[in-house]
DNA sequence: TCTCAATGTTGACACTGTAAACATAATTCA
DNA sequence: TGAATTATGTTTACAGTGTCAACATTGAGA
């Protein structure tokens, strides 16, 4: 066993996201990623000042995976028109906030924990990824206001994520669970017609 | 100092509840809330099996809270239609979220963290809170089947429930503060017309 | 080749949730 | 009323956490 790791970073970086995902960011802990990269307990503070940073570099990857999907989704739907192609959006952002659901909750957890303004690196891939909506929704509405076409955007984007967090908390919620079998079966099986109805412009 | 404290339980969800909205759920610490009541570290024991049974009834706190918001705003609004009296619910709800924000995201946190059917008093609180909203919305719209009324109320209510956390996140995040604070201030001089404006019913 | 910065290790500290064993107060029952 | 039982505390202990300081080794540039 060489004493240098290699990219002992990039290993600890991944590593920590399957962890994410598979038991929630809170399960997290540094102690036990780098026993996972044979590697001691404290390796890991040499790549990263603290824990935060370590997490934020998570979210940032969350951020750059579902830029990739919205990007995807926009070049999948270029024929169509804006509204459909921001109905599309909705879909890929919809669909990765619940494949992801726990790698989501990290990303869209700032409030006084992960504050993007510290992490220069999230703080960027953060904006990238929510550009794509505002240029698409900027191509739907081109004589708006720069105002009233960020709260367009605002107000649409509000709906799908609320209805990420809405849904899975149906989902693990019991007693109600005929009614929200219902709703999640609604909204997986026909998003889009969903998104349709629900998205008025 | 007498030997037995009173009534302990109420007080440490008191303390609980101050200390979850003032620091967020995340910092609260049972051994500091018990040595804040003069107590041992170990004395929430005897009332709470573990420390989430203890958030457990925060949350349960915060959705009673809500619901009086709630009932307040349709008592206010009694002699007006079921649509102004939705949107005037919306306001309620998001102000509660707002001003409640640490709270709120606790109630919203279930997300394999507090799983409401493993807590009676949160679920039945939390329940009786969303019923508010069906029952409006029923009112609004009598002749939908209960599936139909349920994804109506999910699809406003996500609206809403997304707002707050998006709105609070963009509060958070500097760099875009232009544009976030003239939609936080679009959205906070008049909620009313907002949503009036984003909820088409 | 020598030096030094980068990257790793060991050991320690203060903090956490929680379990077990014990002590006292309050309540129930003879 | 007095004894027994239950409710509610305390002390002690354990394993786990993030993080810091001091030390060791590796690899790259002078």
């Amino acid at each position: 066993m060489k004493y240098h790791h290699g990219d002992l970073r990039e290993a600890l970086i991944l590593s920590a996201c399957m962890v994410c995902e598979e038991l929630g960011f809170e399960k997290i802990s540094l102690r036990s990623i780098a026993k996972g990269a044979n590697v001691s307990q404290t390796a890991p503070y040499r790549h990263f000042k603290t824990k935060k940073e370590l997490l934020a570099e998570v979210a940032r990857c969350g951020f750059d995976e579902l830029r990739t999907k919205l990007l995807q989704s926009l070049e999948d739907n270029k024929s169509t028109n804006p509204k459909e192609q921001f109905i599309n959006l909705g879909v890929a952002y919809l669909e990765f906030g619940m494949n992801k659901r726990n790698t989501y909750d990290l990303m869209m957890h700032h409030q006084g924990f992960l504050n993007f303004g510290d992490f220069p690196s999230l703080e960027k891939s953060g904006e990238e990824t929510f550009n794509i909506l505002i240029e698409t929704m900027l191509k739907i509405m081109p004589n708006l206001s720069e105002e009233e076409l960020y709260v367009q955007c605002i107000k649409h984007w509000s709906m799908i994520h609320g209805l990420i967090g809405v849904i899975d908390n149906l989902a693990v919620d019991n007693n109600s669970a005929t009614n929200a079998a219902t709703a999640i079966k609604y909204v997986k099986d026909d998003i889009k017609s969903f998104l349709r109805k629900a998205i008025d412009f």
